[in-house]
DNA sequence: GAGAGATTGTACCGATCGGTACAGAGAGTC
DNA sequence: GACTCTCTGTACCGATCGGTACAATCTCTC
């Protein structure tokens, strides 16, 4: 028997490693049991909605982490270097520096993506909005708080696709350098701010 | 009867629609001949080699409209200003404003990538060459011509995945205008080369 | 128009897909 | 130990997967 609880855990982290090395759609249900270790009895019992309750616990889950572990921070923060640095080495931590991939961009550019539409905005909308408070606090304009944030966001899974095409772990470390950079560096004097 | 070569440039543009709608794995033989109005025989006949075959002259086929209209333009420009507007303008054009997605970058994160991994890989590294090779006329050391080729293209990845993610196209276009800045930008003076 | 070769639709293959049914094993209570 | 209720392995379902076989058809050449 399942010591519930504590084991669902468990049981989602396997499934968001399957999900993650082979994509939604080919994560089959053979895959997962042999992730798992767990049969198609248990599966069904512990998820009766199925492959796309499996995947939107996870979905969930991954949620859960970087509520707590980025956006919440991001949000209570008040050194925004501190933070920033923070949230860098975490996404570091969390993304095996390059090596692990990003499931909710991955889930984002597949067919399945209009079944998880709502967790995937949601996700990236609260990380965005987060960082950009936290910018927002460090002195930048509403509108260049909110652009620096999307294009944090953005180097992020384009370091992780590009590091993945390319095989290079090398490219993420870099782009989360330089994205430190960027998001610490004084505001822009564009045209209608400066 | 086909018409010989002309016709399956069109079927190969079919093709990558269809695999991009849908990934190379959910992209069901089924769904092929729907979108190309081939039978299985005619598929068969044309690529002996299956959705294997198919997927590769895809890959392919973009990798021969990039070097066209990209990549050696890039090599070729002595005006980099003039030579980065027309690459922006030229990436624009093809992912039709962030409305596309990319289907060598889809192919790296799916599960399909060791299949194709030397495609993957030389798209993107000849795309990075070639715009390492244009910055560096225009002034940069080779080191950071390399990094800011390498920022390019993971600027476009993640703008492509951001903006399907959020389905906002404007993220895509905010990406390319940030990204144009940043490329035409006077070196940086880092601690080796101030 | 006969023959050759290219091209195609259709029936079919075994394998696997996600999902269901259900008998029975395991644990908890009395 | 008998009664629950939770949990699980296995057999099975129809559908679909990628791929093959092949006869029929088309186009061209002579």
């Amino acid at each position: 028997m399942l010591k519930k609880g504590v084991e669902r855990g468990e049981v989602l982290r396997a499934l968001g490693e399957v999900f993650r090395a082979h994509g939604y759609e080919s994560a089959s249900l053979t895959l997962i049991t042999e992730a798992t270790g767990l049969g198609k009895g248990s599966l069904y019992h512990l998820f009766p909605g199925g492959k796309e309750q499996m995947a939107a616990e996870v979905l969930a889950e991954i949620d859960g982490w970087f509520e707590l572990n980025i956006f919440a921070p991001l949000r209570e923060a008040d050194d925004p270097a501190r933070a920033i640095a923070a949230m860098v080495a975490g996404v570091d931590q969390y993304f095996h520096s390059g090596d692990r991939v990003c499931l909710v961009g991955m889930v984002a550019l597949g067919s399945a993506r209009d079944a998880f539409a709502g967790a995937v905005d949601g996700y990236f909308a609260r990380w965005q909005v987060a960082l950009a408070s936290l910018l927002r606090r460090s002195g930048l304009s509403k509108g260049q708080a909110q652009r620096r944030a999307e294009d944090a966001l953005l180097t992020i899974q384009g370091a992780l696709v590009l590091a993945r095409a390319r095989n290079d772990a090398g490219i993420f470390r870099r782009a989360l350098s330089d994205l430190t950079k960027r998001l610490l560096a004084p505001p822009d004097r564009d045209l209608w701010t400066g």
